[in-house]
RNA sequence: GGACGGCUAGCUCAGUUGGUUAGAGCGCCGCGUUCACAUCGCGGAGGUCACAGGUUCGAGUCCUGUGCCGUCCACCA
């Protein structure tokens, strides 16, 4: 054989010291997180290396490199690191630092969200503790104040927790939902939508919550289930049924199926005298199919003003609109001697007044009854009519000299596949919630947000008649009018509006900017499915309309984080986990790993201590591998040569393991499969590296081991640093490295080449893994004979094939050394059946273990192995039986069925014998 | 009412286009600490892949139906 020299080239940006300076040979025997976390931190973020523009100038990235860009999903300012944020935080990690160790022009963006409504009643709560004042006792300049005071106080909080869990994003690009340039995108977006006609101001029912004196958008009312008394009560010929009787003074519709057998004799628009509440009144008979015939009585009266359905069945038939319930949510005069009552309170005296009038016809208790709450705040929610700001989603308008609507545009974004959904399944309900799309309610009347860019004054000019708006003139824009009198609107927008400009006036819209020029469309948006409708189909919304480009290539969604019992996380409960006691006891590393390995997008999340623990132990078994390497290897070189002659079955094994590693992990990672490259990445580490390669190293000398080692060190550091960066870029710095693991390149495939070609991809595989068996099978006989490990053992081993005699003298050292507890190896051709010895079968070979046999032992574990090849060779012999089986089933399956019986068959005749 | 997801070992979950004896981690059982790691090593037990049909030479995987659990949407007056 001739010699063979192959190379394998390191592609480090820096090269491992050789063992001379800053090597450290003294590490504590376990990874203690907390002495390197923080520290490890301070260098990246000084080192500038999360900001793209500096991998640029310092050429870890080229110029002309094809950028990576996310945006983070803001965190609430006033809010603190949860569990959602941290597998957030992780997954989006992962991907960053791969693909800035892969070179790409990488940008990652945070920010904070001023979250509005739920800032705002966090702050009033508090005012309201301390100083028993309200908002308005301040005024909305003080209160403001007060609201941007605490929001920057706490936004140091949760931007300090997001750094524990080593977030490499770019901060010298911080933003904030509510900031000057945001505000800018925020009202440059209003206008461009109010000239176009999508921005509307107009009466209609909204979601109003009177504890918070607000609306609220339909994605935030909440339904609860209440038990409530339900009744039945006569309304002139027929009977009505109602959960909610004090909202009924104002009703004067009556409304049935037009198909009803049973009210055939009424007929639409007939007016009906009755006695009501307080009163006669002349009901008008109503037919609308939405009347469910099954449901009651098949009738109902209608409350326009406070139920969305009602309002529907209103506006359908032009019928009149009376508000019952003022804004505090107290009734009306309308209700006469009622007037000024809480409308719940008022429930139980209108349920006596009716009975008295002899119109309560029964009562059911025990009704189900589904309530609206504020999800922001929980207080009821009492649908109004209003005067708000809409967005019309169904409005046309031009775009590229087509009419579309903004729904047609947020259904072309993904219906074609221009923007990925994962997990796909998502579209289904990301279509659905289009469909069912209303126009979208944006204005608010809290304080803390982007205060609407529309000016009102008092109209003076006949001239601008054609800005009339109820006689008084209306200006929106992105600044101020000039002028005298202009008062502006005092509601702010919803928080999701600014949300939905996310992906790009973080990049400097409305300016033309170089980042939004390279950066947008981002390429992946990570969040939690609970946000799809909130968030990612407002900024396709958004972004489509006013860029008239996608925001985002992919959607990654991942799943909520509940308990190990599948339940929610909540105080209440008093089952939450929270990060930052978890970091702090097992490390940011095995918390990141915890969320990431055993996940996948759309799917919850169960976590456990448990499993914190479990990822604790692993960094520390790979801190515990690399003080091993570094502490008994000089670690070496950039580019490596060997003879391939010089390199035992093991050496080729790992790399080319390795190799397979660096192809299947890159790929995984193109494929959003986080959890199966950290499995994988924890099998190559534990299984091949630690209790193989490692353990054969310790008695396979030879001149290449340093440079294997460094090898695999080198690239599995690189692998795993995207998940676990804080140990791995510890254990780099310790072996002596000056620069940054986080910005090394990340390994390639074709630093394998050679290797892989020159043992024609990994031909002595089956040799490697007959020793692997022959250990495996010693170890096992002797446990399952209770041999004590402590006593060494006579081997005799019996090969007809001269080939594997060779193999296993070649490899005497391993099969001794390798936990066997043999101290004496025979190699025969064939001999004496040796009484009294245990026996093993591997393939064509037979091991006898001589002098440790328990007898009965040994015949139980006989009679198992018998009885389990008996059993796959029957199950295989019925296979190969089958005529459909062999004549249709590939001619390769077929083969292989065969040549597994055949060995099967071969090695249950010896252990018979 | 509509839609979606889950059901695989005691627990938590992988299982890509159908094809070796269905895998992993934790837990459990047995044995073991000078020599990287007890946050460890070696060995082992444990599964009718929810159920019933169907397609196929072959089904955890594809199709139909059922059951249980969960989530979202709708909001029955």
């Amino acid at each position: 054989m001739g010699e063979k020299n192959i190379k394998i080239s390191n592609p480090v940006r820096n090269k491992f010291l050789s063992g001379a300076n800053g090597v450290n040979k003294d590490l504590p025997k376990a990874y203690n997180p907390q002495d390197y976390e923080d520290k490890i931190y301070e260098k990246w973020e000084k080192s500038g290396y999360f900001n793209p523009d500096i991998c640029v100038k310092k050429k870890v990235c080229a110029k002309d490199a094809k950028p990576f860009s996310i945006v983070l999903p803001p965190p609430n300012v006033t809010g603190h690191l949860h569990l959602g944020h941290a597998v957030m935080l992780a997954l989006q990690d992962i991907m960053v630092r791969y693909h800035r160790m892969k070179g790409d022009k990488t940008l990652w963006v945070p920010g904070t969200d001023h979250a509005a409504i739920a800032t705002q009643s966090k702050v009033e709560a508090l005012l309201w503790e301390k100083e028993k004042k309200t908002r308005h006792d301040l005024g909305r300049i003080e209160f403001l104040k007060r609201v941007e005071k605490f929001a920057k106080d706490s936004h140091d909080t949760i931007i300090k927790q997001c750094k524990k869990m080593g977030a490499s994003l770019d901060w010298s690009r911080e933003i904030y939902t509510l900031d000057k340039e945001r505000n800018l995108a925020v009202r440059t977006a209003f206008k461009k939508m109010y000239d176009d006609g999508l921005i509307y101001q107009g009466a209609r029912i909204v979601n109003w919550d009177p504890k918070m004196q607000t609306t609220v958008s339909d994605d935030e009312v909440e339904w609860k289930e209440e038990k409530t008394p339900f009744y039945y009560l006569k309304y002139g010929p027929f009977v009505i049924a109602t959960a909610r009787p004090e909202t009924k003074f104002g009703d004067k519709y009556v409304v049935m199926h037009p198909d009803d057998k049973r009210y055939k004799k009424y007929k639409h628009g007939e007016k009906i005298k009755l006695e009501w509440i307080n009163g006669p009144v002349a009901a008008t008979v109503i037919k609308d199919k939405v009347i469910d015939m099954e449901f009651g009585s098949g009738v109902m009266t209608i409350t326009p003003w406070h139920d969305a359905i009602d309002f529907e069945i209103a506006q359908r038939h032009n019928l009149d609109k009376e508000q019952i319930i003022d804004k505090e949510g107290k009734l009306l005069p309308i209700a006469g001697e009622f007037a000024g009552m809480e409308i719940r309170k008022a429930r139980e005296e209108i349920v006596a007044k009716l009975k008295k009038k002899g119109l309560l016809v029964k009562i059911e208790e025990n009704y189900i009854h589904n309530i609206a709450v504020n999800a922001r705040g929980g207080s009821l929610i009492e649908p109004q009519i209003m005067k708000q700001w809409f967005i019309g989603v169904n409005q046309e308008f031009k775009r590229g000299g087509q009419k579309t609507t903004l729904k047609k545009l947020m259904q072309e974004a993904v219906r074609p596949g221009k923007i990925k959904i994962i997990p796909e399944r998502f579209n289904k309900t990301y279509f659905h919630w289009i469909d069912n799309l209303r126009d979208w309610c944006i204005s608010r009347q809290i304080w803390f947000g982007h205060q609407i860019p529309v000016w009102y004054r008092e109209h003076k000019n006949t001239k601008t008649q054609k800005h009339k708006n109820n006689d008084k003139e209306i200006y929106v824009g992105v600044k101020a009018p000039e002028g005298e009198g202009w008062i502006q609107d005092p509601d702010t927008l919803d928080t999701w509006f600014s949300s939905g400009l996310w992906t790009f006036s973080p990049l400097g819209w409305p300016q033309k900017t170089e980042d939004l020029k390279i950066y947008h469309p981002t390429s992946v948006m990570e969040t939690g499915y609970d946000i799809l409708f909130f968030w990612v189909a407002r900024m396709i919304l958004m972004t489509t309309y006013l860029l008239d480009e996608i925001p985002f290539k992919t959607v990654y969604l991942h799943g909520l984080i509940r308990d190990e019992k599948g339940k929610k996380m909540s105080k209440s409960l008093g089952n939450v986990i929270d990060p930052l006691d978890v970091i702090k006891k097992y490390g940011t590393d095995a918390v990141r790993l915890s969320l990431v390995i055993g996940s996948t997008p759309g799917n919850d999340v169960k976590l456990s201590e448990e499993k914190i623990a479990g990822y604790r132990n692993f960094t520390n078994k790979l801190w515990n591998i690399s003080r091993y390497i570094i502490t008994n290897y000089q670690l070496s070189i950039t580019n490596y040569r060997f003879n391939l002659e010089d390199l035992t079955l093991f050496d080729k094994w790992i790399l080319l393991q390795m190799r397979n590693l660096v192809l299947a992990v890159s790929e995984d990672l193109e494929n959003y499969h986080f959890s199966q490259a950290g499995e994988r990445l924890r099998e190559f580490t534990w299984d091949d590296l630690a209790d193989w390669y490692l353990e054969t190293s310790k008695f396979e000398k030879n001149s290449s081991k340093n440079q294997i080692l460094s090898i695999i060190l080198n690239d599995l550091l690189k692998l795993w640093h995207p998940f676990m960066p804080f140990v791995t870029e510890t254990i780099w710095q310790e072996a002596g490295n000056k620069n940054l693991l986080l910005i090394e390149k990340y390994p390639v495939l074709d630093s394998y080449k050679e290797i892989w070609k020159e043992t024609n991809n990994g031909d002595f595989y089956p040799e490697m893994i007959l020793i692997q068996k022959i250990i495996t099978a010693i170890r096992n006989a002797r446990s399952e004979n209770k041999v004590e490990p402590a006593k060494k053992i006579k081997a005799v081993i019996y090969t007809k094939i001269e080939e594997y005699r060779k193999l296993i003298r070649d490899h005497e050292v391993l099969i001794k050394g390798l936990k066997t507890g043999i101290s004496e190896l025979e190699i025969k051709v064939k001999g004496e059946k040796i009484a009294g010895a245990i026996y093993a079968v591997v393939g064509d070979i037979e091991i006898y273990l001589i002098g440790a046999i328990d007898k009965d032992k040994e015949k139980e574990r006989i009679k198992k192995e018998i009885a389990n090849y008996e059993k796959m060779i029957v199950a295989t012999e019925n296979k190969l039986k089958n005529k459909e089986f062999v004549a249709k089933a590939p001619a390769e399956i077929v083969k292989k069925e065969e040549e597994k019986l055949k060995s099967w068959q071969e090695a249950l005749e010896k252990i018979k014998g």
